[in-house]
DNA sequence: CATTAAACAGACAAGTCTGTCTGATTAGTG
DNA sequence: CACTAATCAGACAGACTTGTCTGTTTAATG
């Protein structure tokens, strides 16, 4: 929170969550990050630079709320159940702003394609983090697919309503 | 094709789709669509109304096109199975781009609530189209999320790989 | 205390964006 | 042929974009 570095990331997760990434200018970030625009460029290349530090960081931040929020479960099942519950608390906390991987996903050109290989191995990490605990059938498969939709649904609707129908529908097929 | 109107909806559809909303300029698309932005500016009052029509006639297109696809099945349940199908017959015409409803939707900002209720609206009609085939319970829910997940996944992976999984989950549950 | 590295403010280039406007040209119709 | 409405080309305003650069100030360390 102290060193500009920081403060350009805090401040750049915050918009691009709220804002999204193409819509989200430099000038804005320093400035609310209140740090100058020499020192940013000092800490960063680009501003696509910034983008894959700021997934890098969001990825090692979110998957070790996952787990905190699902180590405690007694069984295999109650892990994945509680995966859903953490979707919900995240929608709670952010409110409904979805996955940042998927939404800047939309955004990207085909040139940005560092920034794709990022958000692919996002993805590949939670369908492991979900093999690991169901197995590699078709089921971690059939999990991973509920997941994803349950955070975009909520998106777009503003609502928990599909992941808690999600959960529902996990709970019947464990 | 022959008014100006339609060539700019034409033009636009393809460049949001290969590039995104906020990506595309009108400068862009009235030069490629070889329209005068006078012209333009007669049949869209702003980018964002042309962004609705944009949806809206790509909402018809979609529809009609699905439907076409799965209207010989045999049963209900080939209905469905076909509608993957269509994922992977799209994916392939058009590139991996995905879902241009969902696209748009994470480059909205908090004053463009026109267009989220478009995307909603588009969304809603898949559900009710997937329930008319398959009852009001659990079941069409879960059809319709891993619908959508199959085609952001393949977006996401430029691969049917999960479209084609999606299937196989839906042929065991179904 | 002097030196060095980092952060500061902010002008600037070169380009983009949306939307408005002027004025010329074309096409269709009475 | 004359009138009307649509379309044309493109300048323009005003604001935005990323990235570079100059020069000043602050902070830490020998």
């Amino acid at each position: 929170m102290d060193n500009p570095r920081d403060r350009v990331l805090n401040t750049a997760s915050l918009l691009f969550h709220q804002q999204g990434y193409n819509s989200t200018g430099i000038n804005q970030i320093i400035s609310e990050a209140k740090v100058a625009k020499a020192s940013f460029y000092q800490h960063f290349k680009s501003k696509d630079d910034l983008c894959i530090a700021f997934l890098t960081s969001r990825h090692a931040f979110w998957f070790s709320e996952l787990r905190a929020y699902t180590q405690d479960s007694a069984s295999h099942k109650q892990s994945i159940l509680t995966a859903f519950d953490f979707i919900i608390s995240m929608n709670q906390k952010e409110d409904f702003r979805g996955c940042s991987f998927l939404n800047i996903l939309s955004e990207l050109s085909k040139k940005q394609d560092a920034i794709l290989s990022v958000i692919q191995s996002h993805k590949n990490d939670l369908r492991k983090f979900l093999t690991e605990i169901l197995g590699e059938g078709l089921l971690a498969a059939h999990i991973y697919l509920l997941f994803e939709s349950a955070i975009i649904e909520s998106q777009l609707f503003r609502s928990n309503e599909l992941v808690l129908k999600s959960k529902e529908i996990v709970n019947h097929i464990i």
